[in-house]
DNA sequence: TCTTGTATGATACAATCGTTTCAAACAAAC
DNA sequence: GTTTGTTTGAAACGATTGTATCATACAAGA
């Protein structure tokens, strides 16, 4: 079917990803989906209950990611650093992503960078607890002397470098040239190098013992 | 003097910074500046060209961090470690400070993941600058044969994860236990584990015949 | 066919926005 | 003291915002 709600929500999420809540108007997204402006507070009451259905479903887009980060330990005959590797390449994946979906991504930075008293922190301990999941994820790569702290620090230096080169993409754009950026900057690229110096900062907090093949290639491009 | 232009500016700042240029209205900077609500307009022509006059006035107070990027290289007899250390440790300074000009990291911020069109790149190619300022100073550090994009994945890593930091704060406070921020999480602790992480995953791309003494203490807390 | 509940479109509303206008207050110059 | 130019305060403007109202259109069930 092609109602008048759905025409609503599919337009609404990238035009909210774009603008943000506060700038983005509801004949803007009403006019965008063909509809009459009054149609929101027909369909969702106002404003906001658009916004949270909207946020809502971005969580729940967003489990999958969590559980692949908690289910992975288990697996067996795959070393950790392949399975770091492809949890990383995942995250850069959907970041760097062209998608349909991209406006998911957005979003959520939006809401990390200015979080909306409208969705009542639900985003944003969705993401709170996606870090959680690392760290105990990595639980098994650092020996049990390594602090707490370094084992966050760590984690921020991995997410945080992701979640930039998303958040102020412009500045890649401005400073790489077109070339090196089509070569060396897409996802995989990004995260094997960001596995790459995780690896060699961290080593001395590695555990000796970890499973599988350990040959790092080192930070190659 | 306690003009009321003077006040003007004063107020609207912190309140552009924490509000963003839509969601601050005249009214309230006005009523914060204790100024009647049209007094924006009598001394600025309109609601843009303060916040103009304020952009310009974070860039200004921006150039002594570029210069010292630019003429940190020259210096002798300190090594190249300890100029990088300087430098990570002054930015990390400007961002984690909790002084009264907090609220210019926050504007900057704010324009580099949600870019205004009043303020014409100005601020953006500002940053911009740094970024390439930095590029070049890494330039003495890097063997010839480190490939440029490579040199820019470095930079992102260390000014990404430091602007990570700051720009998600609320996570860091969410997910580091008080004690555990209070002890390990300060500017120096945050700018000596980057530099470290940075020079262990970096070290296959380094000059041998870097100045001074090169011992790295690894990435300690 | 008539009725009932839902979907949609046009219009109106109150609130708030940035901006303008206008007059009073003021200080300095002659 | 009068004039001149600048600063301040009160009121109002038109435009835009989110929301409410109301009548119509339509589909399904009796």
């Amino acid at each position: 079917m092609d109602t008048a709600k759905q025409r609503i929500i599919e337009v609404a999420g990238p035009i909210f990803a774009q603008k943000g809540f506060n700038s983005t108007t509801v004949r803007e997204i009403c006019s965008a989906a063909k509809v009459n402006h009054a149609a929101i507070n027909y369909y969702f009451g106002n404003k906001e209950n658009l916004y949270k259905e909207i946020v809502a479903s971005i969580v729940t887009s967003m489990t999958p990611w969590n559980q692949e980060t908690e289910l992975s330990p288990p697996v067996e005959g795959i070393s950790f650093e392949e399975r770091l590797r492809a949890l990383i390449f995942q995250r850069a994946s959907g970041v760097f992503a062209c998608e349909l979906s991209q406006w998911k991504i957005q979003l959520m930075l939006r809401e990390i960078h200015d979080p909306t008293p409208i969705c009542g922190r639900r985003l944003l301990a969705s993401v709170a607890e996606d870090y959680q999941k690392f760290y105990r994820f990595l639980d098994e790569y650092f020996t049990p002397e390594t602090s707490d702290d370094l084992r966050w620090k760590f984690i921020f230096l991995m997410l945080g470098t992701l979640v930039h080169y998303k958040a102020s993409d412009w500045l890649v754009r401005e400073l790489v040239p077109e070339s090196l950026r089509q070569e060396h900057f897409q996802a995989e690229h990004i995260a094997s190098f960001i596995v790459d110096a995780f690896l060699a900062a961290s080593k001395d907090c590695r555990r000796t013992e970890t499973t599988g093949k350990t040959g790092t290639t080192g930070p190659g491009s």
